[in-house]
DNA sequence: ATAAAAATTTAGACTCGTCTAAAAATTTTT
DNA sequence: AAAAATTTTTAGACGAGTCTAAATTTTTAT
């Protein structure tokens, strides 16, 4: 069996990894689970020995195929319990990830297969981010952000990349969730926010800071 | 905040406290917990620091208003997801408690309050035990076991004493469910088993040792 | 009332995950 | 190509929770 800690580790190589390219360095670890780099250091030492990841000495880490299967399935349980709060416990999307950050270290195959029927199978979790499958199979999306969309055209909201809740209700305030229609009506060249129109009904202004974290298509 | 390993002990205490008379001993905690005296002795040193229970060396140990009230906490968020897991996931009594061992210790006001809510505030867990109010307080019941029970009385399974997988498989098996109605039609005289018919349907004989576990109105 | 037995606590050690400070390797700058 | 800056690793320590072995206290038996 492996730790909470170890699975954490996991799980943060594997989102790290995903977003740049090449290893994972020490101290973007460090910084994301909110340890010191020599901390980082010491478990990537133990990480290795029990072949989560191959890791070369100062040259930074990437997950074996075992890895990034226990990864994946830290990051299914995450998010099947995330719709579990908000869909059935009417949670809002800025409270989910907390709790989901413990629920997700709850060790039962029997328990998130049956949570899994239990909410429908469902393909996305409350921020619009694909749930692996069981067999640990990530879903491939391509989205594109907000701040990407040409003038005229009309997209759909789809998820957001960052999941901070402040910004998750800041979006609530300004009506911007998951599934509505946005159409952009009007980039301004000087600081890149979007006006655009929500649902066919009301205009509103997007900041670029925003339309960037806004997963559409 | 406190930790697993202290909840754990507080919430043991108060299940040895309940079935005895006086001070919880060292070594019935050690039992209980799996641990040795030696450790135990440690965490008590520990507890009585932090005012959670009263300790005197070598005299036994009992909880204080803090402690109790924390227990209780713990107790409650442990029946709570036993519900869940049997009710909504369809989990069986056999399987549910291991689950919520881990599962009572998830830290939200909020999501106990929440899924307390969506199961339709329920008063008793899996096993027939009664869910501590929100407020601390543990519902007094008083059931008789079935091997108190004199011939010719109909009574109804509410609870078992025996919580082991082993023992409710059995249960299950000869169809003494939660809520079946249990005529006492015999006692043997040599080994006090019963002779019992079923919801007026079946008779079958429960030994001493099973009948002794069973919780009946 | 002693002696023996049992229960409990203390002493010292270990693992896990963390830290700070110092050393070593790598990368960047000049 | 050195020197400087940065990143990473190592060394040594600590707290939580556990262990075994030894010391101490309480209980039981003689
Ligand atoms: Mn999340
Ligand atoms: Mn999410
Ligand atoms: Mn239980
Ligand atoms: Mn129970």
């Amino acid at each position: 069996m492996h730790s909470f800690t170890e699975e954490n580790y996991l799980k943060t190589i594997y989102y790290l990894a995903a977003r740049q390219e090449g290893e994972v360095t020490t101290n973007s670890l460090a910084e994301m689970t909110a340890t010191k780099a020599a901390s980082v250091s010491d478990m990537l030492r133990k990480l290795a020995e029990k072949q989560l990841i191959h890791y070369r000495k100062y040259q930074g880490v990437r997950l074996t195929e075992e890895g990034e299967r226990l990864a994946l399935k830290v990051i299914r349980r995450h998010r099947i319990w995330e719709v579990f709060l908000a869909e059935k416990l009417g949670f809002g999307w800025d409270e989910v990830h907390e709790m989901a950050e413990e629920l997700e270290h709850i060790r039962s195959e029997d328990l998130v297969q049956k949570l899994d029927a239990f909410l429908g199978y469902p393909q996305f979790d409350p921020h619009g981010d694909p749930i692996p499958s069981p067999a640990g199979q990530m879903p491939t999306v391509e989205y594109t952000k907000l701040s990407e969309v040409t003038i005229g055209e009309e997209v759909q909201v789809m998820g957001v990349l960052e999941h901070s809740p402040e910004f998750l209700q800041h979006l609530d305030k300004t009506g911007l969730n998951l599934g509505c229609r946005v159409l952009v009506q009007d980039v301004n060249a000087f600081d890149k926010s979007v006006s655009v129109q929500i649902n066919h009904e009301k205009t509103l202004f997007v900041s670029n800071e925003v339309a960037r974290n806004l997963l559409v298509n």
